[in-house]
DNA sequence: AGGATGTTCTGTATCGCTAAAGAGAACAAG
DNA sequence: CTTGTTCTCTTTAGCGATACAGAACATCCT
């Protein structure tokens, strides 16, 4: 029951192994009457085209490229800032007839990194830039791209990304423009143990950040951006479990049931502004009106929540990426890309 | 600038090729002074661990497996039955540490085809079994799963499905009860050419199938079933381009805008009936009330949307398919889930 | 006739890795 | 002193395919 080879169409027809290789893949080196009594046979003996692994190995290609997340699939497949990156990307892959391979390499499982070891592909690209997985590809050689100001500034990966800082600044400056002086900025956890859903000032939840080197992280560019541009506010910091509506939701629930609720809530992504929307709602409180509310990444469902955030070009992102790994004479690789405040009605001045 | 292998990692230190690759995979084969030795040696010379796709020839297994989709990858990321479907089968593979690669091979490009032929994958899933991609991993010899009762009678291979022609009957037979006897189902588009968005009576889309001999198609035994179910009464048919929610708006423009409307509408998935639905608002008609509106799949949505529908069990039918794939042992390898008629107020009797 | 050219097919050498068997040394037991 | 055992490392033989360098033969030109 052992698997059929070129060898075995071969030796059946007494021809050389070369001839069956070359009727598959390359019809102008043989006759095509012996090319069709090579491929009728082929296909008689159940042999139906040439093995991918043993071409990957000889050809040293793969044509597939892998993405790798830092947090579980259904994560990559639920929230819809991954989703519209994954989908560019997944676009221009599909469009140059390659491969796309979907890995998920956890900061706290160790081994799920073996996974990139062990991945047959010609490319790695991830939304963060610091997240082990990455390096791991560029460990292996591999070409990598990532798509989040997220990066030690010794890296030397491509990436394709926005200027985080000046985008979460421009949020921050926002809210001070609107008279906002009391701030809450509600972020998701970087760190395993890090103090969940309890407000801190914001200088304490920096200077644990020191404490343990998570100097980069993939929100935390625009998280500096929005304390600077609030400059002299003041501001607190709810941190959530992970970044997701649920969560912000969660946050919502410390912020608001205070005796002297903040003026304004920032979330640095839109699902946890969106989650803290969602706490308004159930408390009867509307965004706005009674309190301020922004976020990050413009979501689709931000339209209709009337969300004030910040646009970024996440199609532009994915389809970038996937051109940069594809095309590894490019010669733009490491690219900025424009942001834009949107103001809706969840930001108000002040009353 | 080529490639590191064990061998220059073995030559530098004088010892077999074997040594170093022993020392990466199995650490009691060699004392663990000398597998010191060469890690530490390998990493210097940049060598990272052994190389994927020779592993892969050598073992004859990849530990990847292929979710093959009929769409665009755009709609495998974006239709919520798609997303929780891939969800599900993803989980169950990252639990088992496996890697899942994403393809997709259309009916409309014969040469998306080659991306099954050229996947490194031992296993093949998709949610229909009559689409050519399952066809071309059998020839490989590859084993399969699909998820929708949509499969030849003379197909082989495994899978995880629901009744969907019972379950069509269920809707129908609900509808039926409820009174209906004007019924217009909505259904997606399953060859080219076919005509789109003109209501045509049931008959007509039948002989058409029949003549391209469409008799197999992943939403056409729940079509069969809605037509049986709502026994005797006048059924026409209006063809979407795809299977999306604007299609389905699409569709009800022209169901809604008639003159004498049906008492009821159909569509063969909840996104359809969605639209439908979205159409109505519009147009200031209420589900329920105004007209009845009846879907399938059970998706999210569908719960605030109060539509009735068939609920399935999508993550069960996702989960079991990567189960179906890692186990080859497991003995009960075609299989049908329960369904269940989810009764809300989008249905009502006829006035 | 002789050489150049073209077509069609064949042999060989890898691609990078690992299962399996083997070989040499050290040590213990009989 | 033989035999067996254990530990450590090496040798051999591919996994299935394709690049490359011919070889055999027909064709064409001068």
């Amino acid at each position: 029951m052992t698997r059929i080879t070129q060898r075995d169409v071969a030796k059946v027809l007494g021809v050389s192994v070369m001839t069956v290789s070359n009727a598959f893949n390359r019809p102008d080196q043989l006759s095509s009457e012996l090319r069709q009594r090579v491929l009728d046979r082929a296909s008689k003996m159940g042999y139906s085209g040439p093995d991918a692994i043993a071409r990957h190995l000889r050809s040293g290609k793969t044509n597939t490229y892998a993405v790798v997340f830092e947090e579980d699939l259904s994560y990559a497949f639920s929230d819809p800032f991954s989703v519209a990156w994954l989908t560019a990307f997944a676009e221009v892959m599909q469009h140059q007839h390659a491969s796309i391979m979907i890995l998920s390499a956890t900061a706290a499982e160790p081994e799920s990194l073996q996974a990139i070891q062990d991945a047959a592909v010609d490319g790695v690209a991830g939304l963060c830039g610091n997240q082990p997985a990455i390096a791991a590809a560029r460990a292996r050689g591999l070409p990598t791209v990532y798509c989040s100001m997220s990066e030690w500034p010794s890296g030397d990966g491509d990436y394709v990304v926005i200027d985080d800082y000046s985008a979460g600044h421009d949020i921050g400056a926002h809210l001070h423009r609107l008279g906002h002086r009391r701030v809450v900025m509600v972020h998701e956890a970087m760190y395993p143990g890090q103090s969940l859903l309890t407000e801190q000032p914001v200088e304490d939840f920096a200077r644990a950040l020191d404490q343990h080197r998570y100097g980069f992280y993939r929100t935390l560019y625009r998280a500096r951006g929005i304390v600077d541009g609030l400059a002299g506010a003041q501001i607190s910091v709810v941190v959530t479990e992970s970044n997701s509506r649920d969560s912000g939701r969660g946050a919502g629930a410390i912020i608001l049931d205070r005796k002297d609720r903040p003026t304004a809530v920032v979330g640095v992504s839109d699902v946890l502004a969106l989650g803290v929307m969602d706490a308004c709602a159930q408390r009867g409180l509307a965004p706005g009106i009674d309190i301020s509310i922004a976020g990050f990444d413009d979501v689709p469902e931000a339209i209709t929540a009337g969300l004030t955030t910040i646009r970024q070009p996440v199609r532009d992102k994915g389809r970038i990426a996937a051109e940069l790994l594809l095309d590894p004479e490019r010669p733009e690789r490491r690219i900025t890309l424009p942001h834009e405040l949107i103001v809706r009605s969840s930001t108000r001045p002040v009353a």
